[in-house]
DNA sequence: AGAATAATTTAGCCTAGGCTAAACTTTTTA
DNA sequence: TAAAAAGTTTAGCCTAGGCTAAATTATTCT
């Protein structure tokens, strides 16, 4: 068994990755002083977990990846039952996953799987991998990346930042919804999207974290 | 917030209490060293959450109690909680509980409660106690300690041992069955009852662990 | 290119929570 | 009641995971 700060750790190298990871931004993920990421990257490097280039940085072996993606597989399966069963804020559930997740038993883990009918997909949007750390193929597009004039299906919006998620929300800016893009605003950093007949502009920073999917066209 | 170790050691004493608990027991309870205990006792102490008398047992002050209430209430929803999602064996359930117990906010627990009703009693009817560390009043009684010929009906099974509640639950001994006591088998150590019209015997050890309310006569 | 700045690592310290071995109390037994 | 046994505490060690300060390496700027 890992501990918590293991798996925080492989968590964070694989959110912030896949490429190699420097000591400060792993470090401020996860709120240490440098020198903290740096011995953990270090015993974890022993540990073969991870692979470290000192002053360069660190990535995760396909051991570690394989533990990381165990993790996230645990955070977006709570974040989908806590949000099937009781309803709590999108925001509050987040958080709430984020501690449970490293006390969720392989066995618990699985029947509230298969309780949820085995989903690849979270309330927001993610993909879930699976048991074995297969993720499922997923050929969305940031906001940022997509193409012009044609509709688009919002499929995953960020669930880190609950201030975000409150006004994406009450923008209508959620999983499902379609949506076209009239033009990127370059000086204005932003994208203009057309969602319900009204326009919205969405700055660069949060649309980098929205995906879409190109719907087929008729 | 409370270490993971504090919320045990807390849990334990309140377990084993309330009497003065040495420090064997406690140390036994949680499969740690007696040296290990002797100093986590002195810690707790010092933070005034335990009364410790060298060489006779460490209680719980008004203060320790209450945060052990609040790990025991966190325990006893997750049962529930858990019990009436998902539908997991009743042994898996308090293993499970054991670890997600110390990984639920305030927030969450409320939102469990709530969603289950403010219940008083988990699945193997032990008494709920409430946010603020009242414990619902119990007139239970063991089933070595309950009067002959009478009705009486199973509160409280024990959750611990999941051997005893396999054998338990085919035995049809579960909260809500009403039985009578036929004898109390002094040399056999053992308590005969009587359920579904049968005579079922049962040791003194788990007969001590089973909790009867007395039903009004008619 | 060399100096200044920024990032990273090393060194050394701290706390929590384990452990064993040895010392000390208390209880039991002869 | 004294010796043995059992239980408890103290002393000292260890690991994980933090921290700061200092040393080192990279990067950027002039």
């Amino acid at each position: 068994m890992d501990s918590v700060a293991v798996e925080n750790y492989l968590k964070s190298l694989w959110q912030l990755g896949p490429a190699d990871v420097s000591t400060l931004d792993l470090a401020n993920h996860l709120n240490v002083a440098p020198a903290s990421a740096t011995k953990m990257v270090k015993r974890l490097t022993e540990k073969g977990l991870v692979n470290h280039t000192p002053y360069k940085g660190a990535s995760l072996t396909p051991e570690g990846e394989s533990k990381a993606l165990s993790v996230v597989r645990r955070h977006r399966l709570l974040e989908t039952f806590l949000s099937q069963t009781l309803d709590l804020g999108s925001e509050q559930l987040h958080d709430e996953a984020e501690r449970l997740e490293h006390a969720l038993s392989d066995d618990l883990e699985k029947s509230i799987a298969e309780y949820l009918g085995n989903p690849t997909r979270d309330p927001h949007g993610h993909p879930i991998p699976g048991p074995n750390g297969e993720l499922p193929s997923d050929n969305d597009l940031t906001l940022t990346k997509a193409p012009f004039g044609v509709i688009l299906k919002i499929t995953q919006v960020p669930d880190r930042n609950s201030e975000m998620l409150t006004w994406l929300k009450k923008e209508d800016i959620i999983p499902g919804k379609e949506i076209s893009i009239i033009s990127k605003d370059k000086f204005g950093d932003s994208v203009i999207i057309s969602l319900h007949e009204s326009e919205k502009r969405i700055s660069l920073s949060v649309a980098r974290q929205i995906f879409v999917s190109q719907e087929v066209e008729i």
